[in-house]
RNA sequence: GCGGGCGUGAUGGAAUGGUAGACAUAUCGGACUUAAAAUCCGUGGGCCGUAUGGCCGUGUGGGUUCGAGUCCCACCGCCCGCACCA
């Protein structure tokens, strides 16, 4: 043994892992469990460097946790239906299944030379029918427990290619294929009843107490509680039935602003008026145009047509606001109906300028009497209180008040209530495509929709299908859909739309407790292994999937499937950062950007030049994109460096939640450092048994510290900072001129601190210098707190709070005896001059601030 | 457009409201070498100074505090999500 080899090392500590089953998660009745989990990859083709960061810091915390003497699940598996697998069928003319399990194979071949304590025998994919058979039996349980449901919802489609769209599909408001114009286009479609869970899904955050802040407060968003009048507004000129048109509002100081209302295409009035008038026919059907998407829809250019139909706002009964059918306006949101405030709302403003309607500022006095003229007049919340109180009364504190104050005088002319609205909407599952979970029902012409009989599940996608044309291939199978009526035994027809492959997501970490369970859970495994202790995953899933699983988890406990405290499923949450790297760009005659590969650009001083000398631009921390030829392929790094360096740089560089740019220069310093550890290693192996040193106390104390700093670190995400004491403490440890035994201590210890991160390195050490087993079952060093304190504190001493000096003193010095031998220090001395200082500041152990 | 986040040396970053720049990389200087690589030692925010040291400095502008990278307000820039991408 002469240097650091990780391509000899690394299997063979591998095997070893293998052949004492350490990563086989086993429930124990003198252990506490621990259930650590990383958002399961999509089988993309191949792993991607985010993917390493990723199960890197989850397996960190699967071996720590497993060091401290926990019975561990790390489990892995693939969320493996979803459109690329179609995208690519059509591209190549294969099947779906066939790219799918294809990659999923050699994502596993790629994933275990990196070394994961994964417990590989609870594997599945989502695509696999043991699984998605399962989903179906939940489906089922769900229908009858009245949590799923059929309703008419908004989709993409796409007139020419004759498909829907997803929203990815839809680019500039064309179809990608067809590059034809999408309009909305209305389906019967399936929906989870995710908004009866509202209220509970907001307020239950307030226990997720191991949740980064910010994923909860984007959920409380997206879920979007709010109080507020709803009232009527009574119509003139319309047509018949429609007496008055229902708004909804949190804003009561834009009550007396209003000057138009605007209604969705697809409000009943605006139908019933495009039957009367060709004119308005046709305005709604150019509303129709567009995607569906939120965003999209924000961004439109606003159009509105008025539709003749005046309505009186209950609060100004003496005037009357014309009735725009409106492209901005959703019959998804609220009641369909708006009315608009263009002084103190910029898009009402815009609205208002381009159709010439009247603007009234309530502000006016804000702003010095100058009426709003170029750009509405947005007030702050002071400002809306105090014009609150002038108008309604001196007891209205608040806008909740307000509205209080207004859903009173609404409810006495009984023109109006109070209602608690959210935002969140119920959740469509239905995909129109074939690469996806069948939802098992079955459409009889005599008993209608009826669900399958549980056993006949799964109901298997077929796989003689055509997927070279868009559309859904399970609609024109030619036998697929042909079934029998569960109910009455006729002739019948299955559902041939999927599940949206969110729902695949929904439950696998529950599944993994019993991944081979004839039922979709086992409820003992469930309630031992139960909740995920820790999940790593995406900040890109802080709402969707992780809202979902909430829902699921709450579903799946009322209909028996978990225990009632894993309604929570997710105790702690962890969302990472993504691994970026630089772009090297030049660009072609017309100015077009030409992106290089990196082995191709050579890199000094900071610029990037190409063989021929041609400086490219670095366009540093970007998105890893395979078109702009800047993807880092972990196979390679592991050929070249081993796991070990690459797993070491991902945790490094950069704080976990944060983005980490990858360079090669920080994979070369990984590896460098992690071969100057195994050098140091072999050094103190061959030192002389018997020697004895000096400063084994210093590096005891040293020890020590790193336990303490690296634990705490390894708790509590800070690996960047953990990987920095440890890179110290080997510093500490080369230069040491300790005994033989404080040194063999001293670099065990740093094995088994880094074995989480460096798992093959460690091992290797430990059994170099004849430690007994594998680190990776060794229990966790714990720091000696005796050791952590020094017998002196040096404190720093600001003068008006700028250092200039510092002092020694007894750990345990009063505070007063500090104050004295601050005043006695020179730089104190010199700037009181003799005098008093004005004010003494004395922070224990921390600092002293002397004010002049 | 709406919601959320981030911003510190040349670079990645460290810092329970308490010594800003730990640790690492680049650079520069030195040792070793015929030489280079590797390795080791040192340097490593800016300005002034031989130096002890001094002044400035955490995107910009304000504020709170004995003390602000950290807390509050406004602004600028970048990133993420927006319900059929996974």
């Amino acid at each position: 043994m002469s240097r650091y080899d990780p391509a000899t090392l690394e299997p063979k500590w591998q095997a070893a892992w293998e052949d004492a089953n350490v990563f086989l998660a086993e429930p124990s009745a003198d252990k506490p469990k621990y259930y650590v989990l990383e958002m399961f990859p999509y089988p993309s083709g191949r792993i991607h460097i985010g993917h390493v960061r990723n199960y890197t810091m989850g397996d960190v915390i699967a071996r720590y946790k497993l060091a401290t003497g926990h019975s561990v699940l790390h489990p892995m598996g693939f969320d493996a239906f979803g459109m690329p697998a179609e995208n690519a069928a059509m591209a190549s003319g294969g099947h779906p299944a066939d790219w799918t399990y294809a990659n999923i194979d050699t994502m596993v071949a790629q994933m275990k030379p990196l070394g994961f304590g994964l417990d590989w025998s609870r594997m599945f994919a989502t695509c696999d029918p043991e699984y998605y058979g399962q989903q179906q039996a939940l489906f089922l349980d769900f229908l009858e427990k009245g949590l799923v449901y059929r309703k008419n919802a908004v989709v993409n489609w796409d007139p020419v290619d004759m498909t829907v769209l997803a929203n990815e599909q839809v680019i500039d408001g064309k179809g990608w294929r067809s590059g034809a114009e999408v309009e909305r286009r209305e389906l019967t479609q399936w929906f989870f009843k995710i908004s009866d869970y509202s209220e509970e899904l907001l307020d239950a955050l307030d226990g997720l107490d191991d949740w980064p802040a910010k994923v909860k407060l984007m959920q409380a968003n997206w879920i979007g509680k709010s109080r507020g009048l709803q009232f009527r507004f009574a119509t003139q000129d319309a047509p018949e039935g429609f007496d008055s048109l229902e708004m909804y509002t949190t804003r009561p100081d834009t009550f007396l602003g209003a000057t138009f209302a605007a209604i969705a295409a697809d409000h009943p009035l605006a139908r019933a008026l495009a039957e009367q008038n060709s004119e308005i026919a046709a305005f709604c059907e150019e509303c129709r145009k567009g995607a569906t998407n939120e965003e999209a829809l924000e961004k439109a250019e606003k159009i509105g047509f008025d539709t003749g139909v005046t309505v009186v706002n209950p609060f100004q009964p003496d005037r009357a606001l014309p009735v725009f059918i409106a492209n901005f306006v959703l019959m998804d949101y609220g009641t369909g109906a708006i009315y608009g405030c263009p002084a103190h709302d910029q898009r009402d403003f815009e609205f208002a300028k381009k159709y010439g309607l009247d603007i009234v500022d309530v502000f006016v006095a804000e702003t010095d009497g100058v009426p709003v003229s170029t750009e509405a007049y947005v007030p702050d919340k002071d400002v809306i209180v105090r014009y609150l109180r002038a108008l309604a009364g001196p007891e209205v504190m608040t806008s909740y008040e307000a509205i209080d104050h207004a859903i009173g005088r609404c409810e006495a002319d009984g023109v109006g209530e109070g209602v608690t609205r959210f935002r969140l909407r119920d959740w469509g599952l239905s995909r129109q495509r074939y690469w996806g979970c069948p939802i098992p029902v079955v459409h009889c012409p005599t008993c209608g929709v009826v669900p399958e009989k549980k056993e006949n599940l799964p109901i298997e996608l077929p796989r003689d299908v055509d997927i070279s044309i868009p559309g859904n291939p399970l609609d024109r199978h030619p036998t697929w859909r042909n079934c029998t009526c569960p109910k009455c035994g006729g002739a019948a027809q299955r559902e041939t739309d999927t599940m949206d492959t969110f729902v695949d997501s929904s439950w696998y970490f529950a599944r993994f407790t019993a991944p081979h369970a004839d039922t979709p859970t086992d409820p003992e495994a469930a309630a031992y292994w139960m909740n995920v202790d820790q999940y790593i995953g995406g900040i890109e899933h802080a709402i969707l999937h992780l809202l979902y699983s909430r829902f699921f988890a709450r579903a799946m406990h009322i209909c028996g499937h978990l225990p009632e405290t894993a309604k929570e499923p997710f105790n702690a949450l962890f969302t990472q950062g993504m691994v970026t790297h630089a772009i090297f760009q030049t660009r072609d005659g017309e100015g077009r950007p030409v992106y290089h590969y990196p082995e191709d650009v050579d890199l000094r001083d900071g610029k990037g030049f190409l063989a021929d000398g041609t400086e490219v631009e670095i366009i540093p921390s970007a998105k890893m994109s395979k078109s702009k030829n800047n993807v880092v392929d972990p196979v390679a790094i592991i050929s070249q460096y081993g796991a070990d360096t690459a797993r070491w740089f991902v945790l490094s560089d950069s704080p976990p939640e944060r983005d980490v740019e990858w360079t090669a220069a920080g994979a070369e310093a990984a590896y460098k450092h992690l071969g100057r550890v195994w050098i140091l290693c072999d050094r103190i192996a061959q030192m002389d048994k018997d020697a004895a040193g000096t400063g084994d106390e210093d590096l005891m104390r040293a020890m020590h510290k790193t336990i303490f700093d690296v634990t705490n670190g390894v708790e509590s995400f800070g690996f960047n900072a953990a990987i920095a004491k440890l890179y110290a403490f080997t510093n500490t440890l080369s230069k040491s001129q300790a005994s033989y035994a404080a040194q063999r201590q001293a670099v065990m210890t740093l094995a088994q601190l880094m074995a989480p991160m460096t798992p093959h390195l460690a091992e290797d050490i430990w059994a170099h210098q004849g430690g007994e087993g594998l680190v990776a079952q060794a229990a966790w060093p714990v720091a000696d707190e005796a050791m952590l304190v020094e017998d002196t504190v040096t404190l720093p001493i600001q003068i008006n709070g700028k250092r200039k000096s510092e002092i020694v003193v007894p750990k345990d010095a009063s505070k007063e005896e500090v104050e004295k031998i601050a005043l006695a220090d020179d730089a104190v001395v010199k700037a009181l001059a003799g005098g008093q200082p004005k004010k003494l500041i004395v922070v224990p152990g921390r600092i002293v601030n002397v004010v002049l």
